[in-house]
DNA sequence: GTATATTTTTAGATTAGTCTAAAAAATAAT
DNA sequence: ATTATTTTTTAGACTAATCTAAAAATATAC
């Protein structure tokens, strides 16, 4: 049994590691929790013992099978209040990251498959990311930053990062939502921003914009 | 800002002092909370630093009206999650007060009054608790326990205790639901029982039972 | 009205999560 | 291959919430 600090480690662990693909190091994990490197070492100790990541000091830490179950589950609940927020309770979609950081720790199986079936078992979030299923199964679809895009580029918007408020704001207004078409016109090399095709409507976006909009690779 | 021990605190509180009408001793608090009177005595001197208690030692607890509108807040959000799980999630009665527990704690002004919305702005919860409107104002209906009613009574279930699961399960198998009509056939002097009829369908009930069913007073 | 029993409070410890400051290990630079 | 820098870990301390055991206050009994 996670408490809930212990649950937010892990699903920062799951998401710096890429699904569990790579080492994740202590600074960044006290980068991405906002806390010092004392109290991830100490933290990380925790974990190991419950046998949820392995540790090897000073080079950073794996998590394993359980602790990836874990975390998809926390990361599961979530998406699926996130869902619940937007599609039944009329929030907008910069609203609902903070309180779905709350309810994710709600402790209750049946809620959760309840709310599933409610929700009418939806595959992705209102970003567009996907929600892993009852067994902790997660369409990972490969995903590509805008920035990263070569010009002449065409498809579909694939989901949103979702922690900035402010940023989701801005995303609505220019109607860059997940599967609405995308092009990509030009690159401006002296500050890295872009000409794109949003639905056919023509946008200039700063870098800072264009790497928290995802297209499938 | 309270924590959620602090919450569950105040909650008991102001239940035990029925709505702040009497002074709650440590030992009740204790038993209350399933901890023992030495913690009781340290949460107390926080809540009453925090001013929503006043305490005089050795003499208990007396809930202000800052205290009084926050456990109202809590009781609140309570009720209001368990007529979601009921009415939308399609959990039964008895199933509900355990997540409720945890989902009233969820700290989010907006979601509540989207969730009362959504409800359909409901004035009662499934076990026929009065659900407090978003100003704290909560209707208190003086509810009688079928135990200290005399024979013959005629009238309406009002509401049911909630916190066991085991009851809930057989009130619900003989019908013992908020709105039901009740009347009081007999008394049993030997051990308490009563002869009731629930929906003009006659039962036996026992006196743990007759004290948890409650009518309009 | 003194003795006994009960209730409540204090004293001292424990656990989870956090912090700052200092030590140790690993990495980079000369 | 030393020295310097960066990263990570340890050491020691703090707060919230809990506990047991002992002391103090209140209530009850004779
Ligand atoms: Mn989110
Ligand atoms: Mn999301
Ligand atoms: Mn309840
Ligand atoms: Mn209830």
């Amino acid at each position: 049994m996670l408490s809930l600090t212990e649950e937010n480690y892990l699903k920062a662990i799951y998401h710096l590691s890429d699904g569990g693909s790579k080492a994740v190091l202590t600074n960044e994990l006290a980068e991405a929790m906002s806390t010092k490197a004392a109290s991830v070492t100490d933290m990380i100790k925790k974990l190991s013992a419950k046998e949820v990541i392995t540790y090897e000091k000073y080079y950073g830490v794996n998590i394993t099978a359980q602790g990836k179950s874990e975390a998809l589950m926390v990361i599961r609940k979530h998406r699926l209040w996130e869902t619940f927020l937007v599609d039944k309770l009329g929030f907008a979609w910069d609203e609902v990251h903070e309180v779905a950081e709350q309810l994710e720790h709600i402790n209750s199986p049946r809620l959760i498959e309840k709310l599933d079936e409610f929700l009418g078992y939806p595959k992705v979030d209102p970003h567009g990311d996907p929600i892993p299923d009852h067994k902790g199964k997660i369409k990972i679809i490969p995903q590509v930053p805008v920035d990263q895009l070569a010009i002449g580029y065409q498809g579909k918007i694939a989901a949103v990062k979702d922690s900035d408020s402010n940023l989701l704001k801005y995303l609505d207004k220019i109607g860059a939502r997940p599967g609405v078409k995308i092009k990509v016109l030009g690159k401006e090399e002296y500050d890295d921003s872009m000409e794109i095709l949003i639905d056919d409507h023509r946008v200039f976006i700063s870098k800072a914009v264009s790497q928290n909009i995802l297209v499938v690779g």
